[in-house]
Order: structure tokens, then C-alpha cells, then sequence
DNA sequence: CTACATGTTCGTCC
DNA sequence: GGGACGAACATGTA
């Protein structure tokens, strides 16, 4: 699940677990969720201490005592684990860094599409991947600029991480539910009031979602959040969760934009 | 068995 | 060079 949110709480998960530790074995369990060859990775990594964790958008940097990165993609299914023994390493557990505090780090990623790569800097790794100001930094300004030069829909180019990282599907649904204004908006037809909304609501959604360290079920009644289908509180025959926390009798309509599930509020987002 | 899924990248066509 | 669209990736879950 790990949008700007989980990986922020990962990387504090990592931070406690692996700064100041020297890795003293790297583990493949499945080579497929490497981005940089094995052969490369071990010897740029066993022996070094790390420094310290940083996070880009969805991106997790572990700092080596080298200045060199190893940068962790968490995919659509990631997630981080700790453990001491081979017998209690997670289901899925993919690649290990073995600690000098007798403690592994697990990288857990079911479905494969992660990466683990060595990048030289964090600088480097975000030219590389041409990755824009973090969804947490970006101004209001920066915001309008760079979307009011745009003559496409709004949700699409919220979800490039060219223009700010770290909004996933489900966050940019909240994002502007929460900012009131239609996914399919074209963007230079934004007013500056909206410009202004859609960027508070993005820092309202991101940290209200790493207060609660991402557990969806806990954030505010006034989230969409609950209205999508993999929220266990949405129990079949129950569709109290289909409806709009601002409008009880409205349903929460699901469509699809740019190729993927949307769920908005028809009267808080009007079209056009 | 089928449909769908939180992300990214690549190919194709206009 | 954009932009829209679809497919691919790999696998679990409903």
C-alpha cells in the first residue's frame, strides 16, 4: 500500500532499526526485486555503515558512510520487517540486510513489482528518475505554476511524479474530495482558490495519514477513504460505506480516470 | 474461474 | 515532444 504515507512510516520503521548499523551479509531470497545486479549490490554494501534514512515521494534512501544510496521501491505491495531469526523472516520476504546488532531488515514485497537499486546520491537517483519536489514540499505556487501550463485532466497529472512525488491513486481521490473538485478537471482552468484547496487538502490528507501512520481505518469520518471497496469496514450488505461523509444519501460514485478507479462525490465534485 | 488491485514503464498511435 | 491509451510486470485476494 505504500504511497508518500507508508513510506514515510517505513522509513521511520528503518530508521530506528538500521542507523548506525553496519550490514554484515546481504541476502537475496529473490533476485527479481533487484534493480541493480547482486554481484554490484554485496560488495558496495557489506561492511558499510548506514548513516542515517531519507525519503523522496514513494522512495526510501538508506545513506551508506560512502555517500553512495541504496534506494528502496516499495511497489504496489511492499513493506519492511524485522526480524532475528531465518525461522520468523516474513512470508515474502525477499532481500534481508543482515545487522551488526544481530537483527535483519526485511524487504517484503508479495507481488515483486519493487526495486532495490544503489544509486550514487539521492541527488543523482532523483535526476535519474526526473522525480519532483515531495508532495509534503511543494508550495501552493510551485503547485499553480506547474499545473496551470497543463491542458489535461487533473487526476493523471497529480499521479506523475514529475510534477510532485509521492500522491498515489488512492491519496489524489482523497486529495480532491477533499479539495472539492472533479478529478476530470482540465488543469489551466483551475481558479487560485482552487489551486490554494488542492494544496491543503494535500497536506491534510499526508499528515493526517502518517499521524496514523497509514492505518486507514483510523482517519477522520470525513475521509473517502472508507468508501473504497478494500476497506475492511466496508462489509457486504452494509453500503453505509458507500455513501458521502458530507452528503448521507448521496453514493459515492466509482469510475474510471486515466485507466484507474476513481471514487468521488458527485455533489461535492461537480463535473466541469 | 474471473475480476481487480495501492505503481511504474514501455510501446503505439495521433 | 506531448498526450491518451493499453499492456505488461507477478501474485494475492475476493
Amino acid at each position: 500500500m505504500p504511497e508518500l504515507p507508508e513510506v514515510e512510516t517505513y522509513r521511520r520503521f528503518l530508521d530506528d532499526l538500521v542507523t548506525h548499523q553496519t550490514i554484515t551479509a546481504f541476502e537475496v531470497k529473490d533476485a527479481h526485486v533487484l534493480g541493480t545486479d547482486e554481484d554490484v549490490l554485496r560488495p558496495a554494501l557489506v561492511g558499510r555503515t548506514i548513516m542515517g534514512t531519507s525519503r523522496l515521494g514513494k522512495n526510501c534512501f538508506l545513506l551508506l558512510d560512502d555517500g553512495r544510496v541504496l534506494v528502496l521501491h516499495f511497489g504496489m505491495t511492499g513493506d519492511v520487517g524485522a526480524y532475528r531469526d531465518e525461522a520468523d523472516a516474513p512470508r515474502f520476504t525477499r532481500v534481508a540486510l543482515h545487522l551488526s546488532s544481530g537483527l535483519r531488515a526485511a524487504f517484503v514485497d508479495p507481488r515483486k513489482f519493487g526495486r532495490i537499486r544503489l544509486a550514487e546520491s539521492v541527488d543523482a537517483y532523483r535526476q535519474a528518475k526526473k522525480l519532483g519536489p515531495d508532495a509534503l514540499d511543494i508550495t501552493a505556487e510551485e503547485l499553480q505554476t506547474k499545473l496551470s501550463r497543463r491542458k489535461t485532466i487533473l487526476k493523471p497529472l497529480l499521479l506523475n511524479q514529475s510534477l510532485t512525488a509521492g500522491l498515489g491513486n488512492w491519496i489524489v481521490d482523497e486529495v480532491l474530495f477533499q479539495a472539492k473538485i472533479h478529478p476530470e478537471r482540465v488543469a489551466n482552468t483551475l481558479t487560485t482558490a482552487e489551486f490554494k484547496r488542492l494544496h491543503a487538502a494535500i497536506q491534510l490528507v499526508l499528515h493526517t495519514a502518517i499521524q496514523h501512520e497509514a492505518n486507514y481505518r483510523q482517519f477522520p469520518a470525513s475521509f473517502l477513504i472508507h468508501a473504497r471497496e478494500w476497506d475492511d469496514s466496508a462489509t457486504p450488505g452494509t453500503d453505509a460505506h458507500l455513501h458521502c461523509p458530507r452528503h448521507p444519501r448521496t453514493l459515492i460514485a466509482k469510475t474510471y480516470v486515466g485507466g484507474r478507479a476513481t471514487y468521488t462525490c458527485p455533489k461535492c465534485q461537480p463535473e466541469i
